[in-house]
DNA sequence: GCCAACGTTGGC
DNA sequence: GCCAACGTTGGC
């Protein structure tokens, strides 16, 4: 079982619409990156994963829960490009913005640290305990 | 709105 | 196969 963070612009798909979707869950499409695709391709069906907000917000906001393993991504018909779907599991009682974040040492190997514009990406166990301590968040499903 | 960082494309 | 040019992302 595996941590991961899915980071989306609000704008364009935030943690509101993911809620809406209840436990049935949304694809996670529109991934054009090789790295990304990588990452979901070796997503377990109930890996968890922290819901992520870039531009404005910069916070993560919930946390989500892999429904469904890799398969191609509707959104095109080139093949290369697939996608896992996922759930809300939980909204932060405290979202944990990317200044605290970076100015939290523990955290400073963190991905989303080291490199900004990678939009599905790994998260390590202890990474994966002190942010949802931060956020005051579970932890768990 | 700017710009740095990064990924991708395409000419050679 | 290299690398310059370009496009995109996302933090500031």
């Amino acid at each position: 079982m595996r941590y991961w963070l899915f980071k989306s612009e609000p704008s364009t798909w935030g943690w509101d619409d993911q809620l809406a979707k209840g436990d049935v869950g949304e694809e996670w499409d529109g991934v054009r990156n090789y790295q990304a695709r990588n990452f979901m391709r070796e997503m377990k069906v109930g890996d968890l994963g922290f819901f992520y907000h870039s531009q404005k917000e910069k916070a993560v906001v919930g946390t989500v829960e892999v429904i469904a393993e890799a398969h191609p991504d509707s959104t095109t018909d080139n093949p290369r490009w697939e996608c896992v779907d996922i759930r809300a599991v939980e909204t932060a009682p405290n979202p944990v913005t990317l200044e605290t974040i970076k100015a939290d040492p523990r955290l400073s190997e963190m991905v989303l640290v080291r490199n900004s514009r990678l939009s599905v990406q790994p998260v390590t166990p202890e990474e994966w305990r002190i942010v949802c301590d931060l956020a005051g968040l579970s932890a768990t499903k």
